[in-house]
DNA sequence: CCCGACTGTTCCGTTTACGGAACGGAAGCG
DNA sequence: CGCTTCCGTTCCGTAAACGGAACAGTCGGG
């Protein structure tokens, strides 16, 4: 982690919300030579100072941190999918991710390895997926589960957006 | 954020992991001094400090940090869960919940209101659910769906945790 | 019993993050 | 053009977080 990343995150953030450095300074509590000294990435700030500026911003702390659930991890021509979360158990890792499928093109993903399994949940649009050669169609609050050891893809049926969960399962070889 | 709570957390993972404050404060790289006065909530910690300390531990850094959204808003004899995300959309609104159920013991939840479905993807062990009066069981890498306007139960089968996904779909009325 | 190896806490000198004040620069207004 | 009022950065004395060393307490073995 670099503290520099932490500061361009917030100096981002109060941008983003039109306020100056003196201002969130004075509101967080914190003087202006820290916060610009934090904004640079030139100081090792406190949890104090942290959080006093994370509240004042209104930010849930992680926000901050290069997360992986705030950024994107696939990003294709089609599908941007966010993780939320990673389980590991006895017999298999679950990665459980949210899904956004933009409409008009269709999403190819190469095979997984053998017995790798996925699961979607449709929260909104219509989602046509699966297996590259016989794909499934689910509408919202549906459900689809495929067997991703071959190439499959990912397609919005009409021109509304899908919105899902998938859960991704990886068997403990 | 209370200090105090970063440093009860700290304590907890790394005795969890049943590593000494002396082993874990050489490999993170830092005095001894440093990690016991974090631990008791004595001092005001470095982002630096925090880093080293929390990478040494192998937790993504968000772990240590109440965050809202991480402590179970649900939580009752057998289910434990936490919301994840709620999305809304023309339709509905869904809510993703990560869920736990303890084996031995079984829920009942009251009915929700007319046209609420719930989605549940089994990560491990086996979970029996449903309506109260004929639940459905899916074991882990399976899927359950039911429409929730009427008394239902969760209960673990066997003598394993479940640990599953959970998808509350709330039609817009 | 004594000793060595370990635990976690406390002491202490050095380093550094802190906030207040001073600074140069950019607008807005008479 | 002055004058005011913001902006963000830099300077600086103080408070405190830092790591190393010394400390008491607890095991386990000879």
């Amino acid at each position: 982690m670099d503290p520099a990343v932490v500061g361009r995150r917030v100096r981002a953030l109060r941008e983003e919300q039109g306020i100056s450095l003196s201002t969130l300074a004075r509101l967080a509590g914190v003087g202006k030579a820290t916060l610009s000294g934090l904004e640079h990435g030139t100081r090792n700030p406190t949890l104090e100072t942290l959080w006093a500026v994370t509240a004042q911003l209104g930010v849930p702390f992680t926000a901050l941190l290069a997360e992986p659930s705030a950024e994107p991890v696939v990003h294709g021509t089609a599908v941007t999918a966010t993780l939320l979360e990673v389980f590991t158990d006895t017999d298999a890792t679950y990665e459980l991710y949210r899904m956004r499928v933009a409409p008009g093109v269709a999403q190819l993903s190469p095979a997984h390895a053998p017995g790798v399994t996925e699961h979607v949940t449709v929260f909104a649009g219509v989602l046509r997926a699966g297996p590259a050669d016989a794909p499934l169609t689910a509408p919202a609050g549906g459900h689809l589960r495929w067997v991703s050891d071959v190439p499959h893809s990912y397609a919005a049926v009409g021109d509304e957006e899908v919105a899902a969960s998938l859960l991704l399962r990886y068997p403990r070889r």
